[in-house]
DNA sequence: TGCGGTCGGTTCGGTAGCGAACGAATCGAG
DNA sequence: CTCGATTCGTTCGCTACCGAACCGACCGCA
């Protein structure tokens, strides 16, 4: 035997999915994967954690791009690269790969269109020229600066329901994790 | 004039980004970001925030894909369809792309590559041609309950440095987020 | 001085992801 | 019935993103 419903019994758990709050959902959610495992022991706690870091994630993302960023045609990867660019100035293709959290290749596509929107450039190393570094335009400043306080304004109302404590609180247990997931795969 | 600085003192804050630990690290990005925004007041609290969750998002989804998830050859996405499914049963392409937090046309190709690996099938409805309800295969289930507990785990590791109660404060500050930056963009 | 190893950045092949446009199927007002 | 409006899934064009392969440039050792 498997384990699927047939269209029949679906509709009981269909129904309660369409109808009820996310907590309500999780919860049934729980028990039919405890029907479906059985005995195992299962880590619900982790499960919610980690599910809705991405969650949060994928959410505050999508808003961003459709709000702030959408007029000027950023993607969060590019918001990100100018904004890095613009604290910490200048900087090589690899640091601002890391800096900004992507690989080498995607930041080689991001500065790409990042130039043809005319806000960053490239800059030849004479020293050692393998080496390029990226900085902003004149342009490019002028668009962070001019969106750095917007988007941070909209970065206020993404986490507008915690407060400051509660937001302190948010940071540093994340920073937790993302030290644990960054971690070498060492284990 | 521009902010941008040049190389020669652009090697103070380089040498600061090389060397310290993340949270010294940022404190130094404030103090610079608020000498280019001179007395504008900025939501420190809220940056940190948000920038946390995204960072902590994508390193756990590249854990996960790197890690549990390689040897089927599963993206999240992918692993999120099979969950689902496995969870709810069978059900039909908007209602998964929903439940998937994935856009229509993005599920139509992520149910795509798991049909071609053989973990799901489609199956036409008879009352409304239109439809198409997604579910399992005898294979997939087999996967998905071989996978799961392993991705439980990977999880649990993922948030080890948080204790069950922080995991569950966690949880719910990041269900408050959701629903905020989920709500429909009505201001 | 030359040559193998390493290093930095780009390219490439692939999947993921989005919104908009599309086309078929259904529904509903008359 | 019929024809316009709606709904459902797919397709399309685009960017993002990754890892691996690649290539020119640099470095060290002889």
């Amino acid at each position: 035997m498997n384990h699927q419903a047939d269209p029949s019994d679906n509709a009981a758990p269909r129904d309660a999915r369409e109808r009820s709050a996310p907590a309500p959902r999780l919860l049934d959610a729980e028990r039919l994967i405890e029907e479906r495992l059985g005995d195992r022991p299962l880590d619900f706690d982790s499960m919610l954690a980690v599910s809705n870091i991405y969650r949060a994630a994928t959410a505050v993302r999508r808003r961003a791009e459709q709000g702030v960023l959408s007029e000027l045609g950023l993607s969060w990867g590019g918001f990100t690269t100018l904004w890095v660019l613009w604290v910490w100035g200048q900087m090589q293709t690899a640091d601002l790969a890391d800096e900004c959290d992507l690989s080498k290749g995607t930041l080689t596509g991001v500065v790409k269109t990042l130039e043809k929107r005319g806000f960053v450039e490239r800059r030849p190393v004479e020293a050692d020229r393998r080496r390029v570094t990226v900085a902003l335009t004149d342009a490019g400043v002028a668009t962070i600066e001019k969106l750095f306080p917007r988007f941070n304004r909209y970065e206020g109302q993404m986490v507008s329901a915690l407060t400051t404590a509660e937001k302190q609180e948010l940071a540093e247990l994340l920073r937790r994790v993302i030290v644990t997931a960054a971690k070498r795969p060492s284990e």
